[in-house]
DNA sequence: TTCAGCCCTAACATATGTGTCAGGGTGTCA
DNA sequence: TGACACCCTGACACATATGTTAGGGCTGAA
């Protein structure tokens, strides 16, 4: 498919999928008169990179490590493994966070509901104290 | 603790602590001289604004959430309700890719080390056919 | 043929996270 | 007192991801 319809179904633009291109992650085929063609293939690595730098990763990062990623194996992916372990780490300390954070949030939520409810029952509510 | 060994402690940069402090996102205590005195309250939460920085928040994202995160409630956050329920998607979404990453790169190192360790067992292995 | 809607490259612009350096203060120990 | 290891602010520098604009070329339909 040409660009226009490529960027469309990923959701993000023309200029973005020229960068990742220009950074060296993907090599899009081109037609006679130039026009970049994109695979399916092409559309999924795309993604995947566009994933990547959502999640924190630099172009340069992510070209170090494409060879692991990619579903083909037995690469120069040897000194990929450290750097993809550290990322875990960062991960997983996140997610464990995010967790605990998503749990307080909808407590405080529906304490906040309940709150604004019990306000707009009674005005001229008591004071809470603070804490963190 | 004053900065230096407080940037030692998170692994980060006094530079990058200053630089949090200016986003908004910690308010660190000085003393009469002006240095900053962070506690370990401080400390725990540079250290999360780091790693949601690692993981490609910015700063203003990070700040629009810190009023609505902190444990303590009752801010001007009633504003925040909906922009915490529009985040809480980010959130739900980014755990859901987190989790499906972390498996696949977990799937794709064991999967490598074996590679790794078939290649050491039988010097001139067969060739792979690539395929992405 | 002309016009719309694609495509291309190149260049400049902006936001953000960091590094680094300059100029200067504080506190402690000899 | 001087030396040294801290601290502070502010400014400039750099990399990166992205937007935007300018200048120009194909293609297909009116």
């Amino acid at each position: 498919m040409q660009a226009k319809e490529a960027a469309e179904r990923l959701g993000i633009t023309q200029r973005m999928l020229r960068h990742y291109e220009k950074a060296g992650l993907l090599e899009v085929r081109r037609t006679g008169n130039g026009y970049r063609i994109y695979s399916d293939a092409d559309l999924r690595r795309a993604g995947r990179v566009r994933d990547f730098i959502a999640t924190g990763f630099s172009t340069r990062e992510i070209r170090a490590m494409s060879a692991c990623l990619s579903d083909d194996g037995a690469g120069p992916c040897e000194d990929g493994i450290d750097r993809l372990m550290e990322k875990l780490e960062h991960i997983e300390r996140l997610r464990a966070d995010l967790d605990a954070r998503r749990d307080a949030v909808l407590e405080r939520i529906s304490a906040l509901r309940e709150g604004l409810a019990s306000q707009r029952a009674s005005v001229g509510s008591p004071e809470i104290a603070e804490s963190d």
